[in-house]
DNA sequence: GCCGTTTTCGGCCCGACTGTTTTCAGTCG
């Protein structure tokens, strides 16, 4: 794990012992930012602590008992403040707050009145009935404790962006289609893009919201109904994920949107602009602060702006910012919306597989799809000779295989095809084919797939001696982390970016929702750093090129624009940059 | 704990829902 993500545990761990401990809220709350700050933080702490130890202090969100804590952490492994505030609680008891339903005031109720000390204790105390006298423990209560505690056990990791994507789809589609219903839309950290997803937030406008709810928790998907009220509900889906859904009248969208799209961080500053303009932001709407304590909309106050985000934004002073911006990343000083990347900008698919190694198309499928997708190139890029699991070329069937890629191109017209290769970047910075092989080739994307749990420095030198071979255009998957899998490559990202940058060398976005990788933070550290960025859906199956829309995502959370990725670029500054590197021959028919 | 174009002290977002309550505490987002 990262300094970055050990650090931020340890915040997190900190910040729910004071909570039980009764501490002051904004200490709780400062303590959970800080941790946030960590794990979107593309820069490794512990280096920055020794190469620029003012711009941690500059972090906003950071003072300085948290740059303290991060600075005592890089040097001995250890925070001592956590460890005392740790050890006023049983050791096990801050997992207990991670039953559904549970927060700090019952746990410390648990702990001081039930003899609760961790999940186990919670459990057998539960079973034995001595959980049943304490105040505000009845039934019902005991009941949903018991049931939320067996579904911890049972629940997995947070879902990933493709999984969760799919399913808000189906359930906004339905909820269009209901009498009714005027418009409705997925919010929270799927519309923002983020690579994983806690729950599925969707948002509903109408003025009879009660069939709108009774069909959502009558819905075939639904194991449990876990909140069933007149505007709100959640369920449990079958597969364990919880959908929220709320339902506001038409005149509140934009408000609405805004509330349920976050990010919490981005709603916080929203809202303190409203108070500095003498207004108030809540989920109904934007209203003038008439000093009256009860909210506006329950007393017919008719807001300043609510139906959409755009109005609500202008009459706080800014523009519309994208969702995916909204992280309290800058988007508030430099918001970067109207020149993101987008789907459109997309003009070719540079990293993808055919039956020749572990796709399941044919040359000639794969060149039909891409056109029909109306891109003007592909590249075809076959696993190189090492990845036995994968079926790689051997420099035989390579050559073999490059006949068939230029015969089928031949054939149809209207597309650029390039001939290329997934090529192994071996352990030691080698990679599978020797240069005089990579010259044949038009195009090479370079990527690790085994060793990944080599040292941060071995996969720094690794990728390193990758971006120096002349021949390469693109390291793919820079990490190989797959999400709810394995951490992948920690290299030094911060060389990385510089060399591939001054190379001319590309870094990818994978769009394979179960990679996105590069990660969001590291393509905006890339990004800015001046490297660019190529983003493939490493497609295997024709259903892949769908997976783009998770890169873009990706993308466009990082501040990327269209000039800084490879595949939007015009052909013509596309083929300069490509021939430029190693050897690479121009095609026959551009 | 963090922050500052009135502030180095005094604020820091707020509403829906549930369960246990006779008026509200706790959780969640």
């Amino acid at each position: 794990m990262s300094a970055n993500a050990s650090i931020a545990t340890l915040f997190n761990q900190i910040a729910d012992a004071l909570e039980v401990l009764g501490e002051n809220q904004f200490k709780v709350m400062a303590h959970r930012k800080a941790a946030r700050i960590l794990e979107d933080l593309s820069d490794d702490v512990a280096e920055l602590c020794k190469s620029d130890p003012d711009k941690l202090k500059s972090i906003d969100g950071l003072g300085a008992s948290s740059v303290q804590k991060i600075q005592e952490f890089v040097a001995t492994g250890k925070i001592k403040a956590h460890d005392e505030v740790l050890a006023k609680l049983p050791p096990g008891l801050i997992d207990v707050l991670r039953v559904p339903g549970l927060g700090p005031k019952t746990v410390k109720l648990l702990w001081d009145q039930g003899g609760v000390t961790d999940l186990t204790t919670l459990k057998s105390q539960l079973a034995s009935g001595a959980l049943e006298k304490l105040p505000r423990m009845g039934a019902k209560t005991l009941q949903n404790i018991a049931e939320n505690l067996a579904f911890l056990e049972t629940a997995g990791d947070r879902a990933r962006l493709g999984d969760a994507m799919p399913i808000a789809e189906t359930f906004v589609t339905q909820l269009r289609a209901i009498k009714g219903v005027t418009q409705a839309e997925f919010a929270g950290s799927l519309r923002r893009g983020r690579e994983t997803i806690g729950d599925i937030d969707l948002l509903v406008a109408t003025e009879h919201p009660a069939p709108v709810m009774q069909y959502f928790c009558s819905h075939p998907l639904v194991a449990k109904v876990l909140v069933s009220g007149d505007t709100k509900s959640s369920v449990r889906l079958n597969n364990g994920m919880q959908v929220d859904l709320r339902a506001v009248p038409a005149m509140n969208w934009g408000a609405a949107l805004l509330y349920f799209t976050g990010s919490k961080d981005h709603n916080v500053i929203l809202r303190e602009r409203a108070i500095e303009r003498s207004m108030r932001l809540n989920e109904y709407g934007l209203f003038a602060d008439d000093g009256d304590e009860t909210p506006p909309q329950q007393r017919g106050v008719k807001p300043v702006a609510s139906k959409t985000e755009q109005e609500i934004y202008i009459k706080l002073g800014l523009e519309w910012i994208a969702p995916e911006l909204r992280e309290s990343h800058g988007e508030f000083d430099n918001n970067l919306t109207k020149h993101l990347v987008c789907a459109g900008d997309i003009r070719r698919e540079l990293h993808c597989h055919t039956t020749a190694s572990d796709g399941f198309l044919s040359i000639e499928q794969l060149i039909e799809t891409a056109k029909s997708r109306g891109f003007d190139a592909i590249a075809i890029t076959d696993h190189s000779r090492s990845s036995a699991q994968a079926n790689g070329l051997s420099v035989e069937r390579l050559r073999e295989h490059a006949a068939n890629i230029r015969a089928a191109s031949a054939k149809i017209k209207g597309i650029h095809v390039l001939v290329g290769s997934e090529v192994d970047i071996l352990a030691d910075g080698h990679l599978d084919y020797p240069d005089d092989v990579l010259a044949e080739l038009d195009w090479v994307v370079a990527s690790p797939h085994t060793a990944l749990k080599q040292t941060p420095e071995a996969a720094t030198a690794r990728l390193l001696a990758a971006i120096a071979n002349p021949f390469v255009h693109v390291i793919g998957h820079p990490t190989g982390r797959i999400l709810n899998g394995r951490p992948g490559l920690e290299p030094n990202m911060k060389l990385v970016i510089a060399a591939a940058a001054k190379a001319g060398v590309a870094l990818e976005i994978n769009c394979n929702p179960a990679r996105l990788d590069l990660r969001d933070a590291l393509v905006r550290a890339a990004h800015e750093g001046g490297a660019m960025i190529s983003i493939n859906t490493d497609a295997h199956d024709g259903e892949h090129f769908d997976f783009l829309r998770y890169g873009i995502l990706t993308a466009r959370r990082a501040g990327l624009t269209a000039a800084g990725c490879v595949n939007a670029w015009p052909w013509k500054q596309f083929e300069t940059w490509r021939l430029s590197r190693g050897r690479a021959k121009s095609l026959k028919n551009s």
